[in-house]
DNA sequence: CTTAATCCCACCAAATTTGTAGGATTCAAA
DNA sequence: TTTGAATCCTACAAATTTGGTGGGATTAAG
């Protein structure tokens, strides 16, 4: 299951997007465009009630991972360092939450070997790499852009 | 991830399977046949080191969920109900780790209504459900049959 | 009667999750 | 230059889940 710091992170992130919508579909990926606007935590947890705090430490993690930036003092917040449609649901996922496979045996960014099975004739590592290619096969493809979207 | 409790349930059911493997090839599906005989759990821990107290509470949960019989006393132990192949691993983790879906709100066997979530057009509830279709697509298709069958 | 096995339930320790507290730092604007 | 708004950072605390253990009761075969 998602975590709820993975599901506040959703939540959140989604609400950035819509706030930074209009910008975005001005973009037309050749000509130089407006920064992104800092939105700060306070305006992104009216949308959607949960702790600032909470979020906050969540933030800092997408922050440290390359996916957020920040702007600090007044007028500072949060903005994507990407379009959304290049953040696939799967990496905030690993940022927050770990590995998506079902076992370390199995995990393509969290691989730990397992003592006592040997992965070329363990029934278990690969029906659990189908599940794993099932789970990337959507979560890689679907974007904070498709996330935000879908609403309308 | 899937808990210990269900990687010591898959590892001893495997172990399971193999031992009953001689009656099970020689299933026909149409004449009448021996029934199944119960395998203790000092047997099959001898296979893959594990806690045999901790591997009885597991086996008794899967015993009350219909999956596994057993028989006390002296040359008692633990039997599949049903053949290998009509246990899907997805009935298992079912039983052990609980829902399989990332979120309440798109659980097949284990649905909880999100508050503050419209369905229809929460973006979220739309992947996680895809997700979900991507991982059952592995995981119901998939037995116990197939996982003691991989290794050899 | 002895021995081998499941059954049952309570409990426990460790790890993880879900936050909270409190300040330090930065920046813009009055 | 002061004030206020915001992020930054670290530590800790509460609650829940995980991963077991202990001790006996029950059942059955020989």
């Amino acid at each position: 299951m998602l975590s709820k710091k993975a599901q506040y992170a959703f939540r959140a992130l989604t609400a950035l997007v819509e706030e930074d919508m209009p910008r975005l579909q001005s973009l037309d990926g050749q000509s130089p465009h407006d920064p992104a606007v800092p939105v700060p935590l306070n305006l992104l947890v009216q949308k959607h009630p949960m702790s600032v705090k909470f979020l906050e430490t969540i933030f800092l993690e997408l922050r440290k991972a390359g996916i957020l930036g920040s702007k600090k003092g007044k007028g500072g917040g949060y903005y994507l360092m990407r379009h959304p449609e290049d953040v696939p649901l799967a990496q905030v996922m690993r940022v927050l939450d770990g590995p998506i496979a079902q076992l370390p045996c199995v995990s393509l960014n969290f691989y730990e070997k397992c003592e006592g099975c040997n992965e070329q004739q363990c029934g278990l590592h690969r029906i659990m790499s189908d599940v794993r290619d099932a789970q990337l096969g959507v979560l890689e493809n679907r974007s904070l852009w498709d996330l935000a979207r879908a609403g309308r």
